[in-house]
DNA sequence: CGGTATCCCATGCGATACTG
DNA sequence: CAGTATCGCATGGGATACCG
């Protein structure tokens, strides 16, 4: 009997354990967006809302605290006049961020393909 | 000019291209279980209810219908008595589920983490 | 076996307005 | 600037029943 599993995936496939509710933070609408925006750097409130495209300041705002939750980025404050608040991936984070960097270059590269597979679909039915 | 730019995440941040919609497709709830549970190799339809934990038929069949128009899988149906269907990851599917195996694989890795990480958030606060 | 159809509720999420 | 509060709708998604 072996402590880790051959198949790490086998655990979180079968149901209800933690890694599933991870699984939805990060790939939940926003969840990877926020993340990936992160990668090269810490980031304000407005630039993150300004450089994710679409999202609103409610889901920007409640996908920052779900993510800090998970310990996958910080919150720090500047005593400035207006205070100036930044976010950063925490090392947890950036590890976690390394797959997600990959999957977007991937859709990035392919997504011509997807689309000429879908136009094909749609024409052949 | 470089046809390619150097950050490919950026098309994708920044708003409204196809791009967004394959990685909401692929990151939809049951989207990466489902690409992951292929990872080996064809299944049926009914393995792959039960071993995506949690999925209902209408939600696999829909999941399926999406994945398949996008080109991701493909569906085979052997003509015996009853008809048995099996599903198979494209060339496509399987080199855009390596990214997402390596995120199921992260996450399985620090669930525990993460699990402290909550913990210590709801505590601290 | 491998689905589809219908019903219905929970919640995700945007829009707008307001606050420290 | 960096959020929170409230509202309201659209969608996601489960339960159940039915079909080829």
């Amino acid at each position: 009997m072996t402590s880790r599993p051959a198949d790490p995936a086998a655990e979180v496939l079968t149901g209800d354990c933690p890694a599933r509710e991870v699984l939805d933070h990060i790939t939940s609408r926003w969840g990877v967006l926020v993340l990936v925006a992160l990668k090269d750097g810490p980031l304000r409130f407005h630039q993150l809302r300004d450089g994710v495209g679409g999202i609103s300041e409610k889901m920007l705002s409640q996908t920052l605290r779900v993510l800090r939750r998970d310990g996958l980025l910080d919150r720090s404050v500047e005593p400035t006049t207006p205070p100036s608040v930044s976010y950063t991936l925490t090392p947890l984070g950036r590890e976690g961020v390394l797959p997600l960097c990959g999957l977007i270059e991937w859709i990035a590269r392919r997504a011509d393909d997807v689309l000429a597979a879908q136009a094909h679909h749609d024409a052949t039915r």
